[in-house]
DNA sequence: ATTATCTATAGATCTATAGATAATGC
DNA sequence: ATTATCTATAGATCTATAGATAATGC
């Protein structure tokens, strides 16, 4: 049961540069005839796809307007569509550009495996803490992708299934090291298999529904503590059932990732 | 750290009668000036909000309109509006409408406490597997929720809140009677306030998240057992970190509630 | 008399298209 | 010559209001 791209990793957790590139913007402030300046497409198309990234997480897809979108670029709705046809077209072209950030924010650093991958989720939770406005998008587009024939449906699907499959072969590693370590194999069919499907969504689903809490009421979750014992107490109750009959005291806590 | 109204454990997670009411709606097939049968006041706004928790459940509220709300109805939007005065009161409506439906759901079958809340929590999950439509429409309020200005904010952050105090409370009362079982007394502060409010938060998000890759793909997510499955991962490591130095064997799995 | 509904319509938005205009690139 | 942007406008919706009409309740 390996799994698709591994760059699905950090992309389901939200990356992507800091919201407001400022600078530009601002809607034209100059009087009558004021051309706005010319850019090159590809600039042009990755400052309006920062700006649709903001419109669409704090206001969501539907009521976000390619209106708000152009203002933010400083160019009129009709600029925009010229550069990407339709409002559908551009949110497709949001969820394809962050993936692209993402993948190209982990240059070189390979997801990990085993073990890493946990520490690596952990140390995502923390650095989360800190860019509201990703979590937000990325949390936003989630929830209305449930909604019937939502556009991002199928891009929010394809995510967890990706890191669903990353995270069981992570635990799937790291059971059977485990099993060697103790000169054992595995044999329970349900350790390589359903077992490690409930885990893998249940920590996806604690670090979503952590970031739900935490938007809504930061000062009542602590993103980064929470997201960490959830792993935690979830990989040892995993590896616990992998170790029995002979209970083990458990992982530990898992140290933190070096921070890059 | 008491927490409020306790009939909000089962309200977060979804309860309300089956999705479409039948019978009535389906447009008006009659020829000319037929008018639609009057309703009294309670009555007709019960429908109205039923076919509102389908409509912005399954389209969203932003993107659910009242056309749709009263064409399932069987009458105009302006009837709609005349009973409800606007869209965002409507909304309200029926968030108060789900909080009341929840309470008579419980008709004197008080919320449990202790690690009966944590069987209840369960078997909700098992329940609302088999009822799509209520899991949506939470889901997909939550998640539009976190969006700025929305008005269901205030709505969802205040069940939020209540939950996880109602389940902090639980926690705390397991601990201390474990505690008291051993003849000891609960001395780490932190058992009694920090790792309690991490574990509730954690534990509805665990729910949350599952509920929303459930809906997207439901034959990828086993709702029901992911869920208690991490909810017992959870109950495990906090209430090991509270029989510490004494490592015990943990809870075990948490036997189902008796269904209702 | 009250009030549930309807028709009609105002007033906002919103997406998208068409055609004009002005930079840029060859 | 290409193309980034703009203006203008069509065509959909959507929420909300106003006033008319027909059930129901006293």
């Amino acid at each position: 049961m390996k799994s698709g791209t591994d760059d699905a990793v950090s992309a389901a957790v939200a990356t992507i540069p800091a919201p407001p590139p400022a600078g530009e913007g601002q809607a034209p402030t100059g009087a009558s005839r004021a051309r706005r300046p010319r850019r090159a497409t590809a600039e042009r198309r990755e400052e309006i796809l920062r700006a649709a990234t903001r419109v669409f997480g704090s206001r969501g897809y539907h009521n976000g307007s390619l209106h708000e979108v152009a203002a933010q670029v400083g160019i009129t709705h009709a600029g925009v569509l010229h550069h990407f046809g339709s409002k559908d077209r551009l949110l497709w072209a949001v969820l394809e550009y962050r993936d692209q950030v993402d993948v190209e924010h982990l240059e070189g650093k390979h997801i990990p495996g085993g073990l890493d991958l946990f520490r690596h989720l952990t140390t995502t939770a923390r650095v989360n803490a800190a860019r509201r406005g990703i979590v937000q998008t990325y949390t936003v587009l989630t929830g209305e992708a449930v909604t019937d024939g939502h556009p991002a449906s199928d891009w929010v699907r394809e995510r967890f299934t990706i890191l669903r499959g990353n995270i069981a072969d992570a635990l799937r590693t790291v059971v059977h090291e485990r099993a060697a370590a103790r000169g054992e194999t595995v044999t329970d069919p349900e350790l390589d298999g359903v077992a490690l499907d409930r885990a893998a969504s249940s920590i996806i689903a604690v670090m979503d529904g952590l970031q739900t809490q935490w938007l809504l009421d930061p000062s009542a979750v602590d993103l980064a503590d929470s997201t960490a014992f959830a792993i935690e107490a979830i990989l040892t109750a995993t590896l616990a059932g992998s170790d029995r009959p002979h209970p083990t005291a458990g992982t530990g806590p898992v140290p933190p990732e070096p921070t890059a």
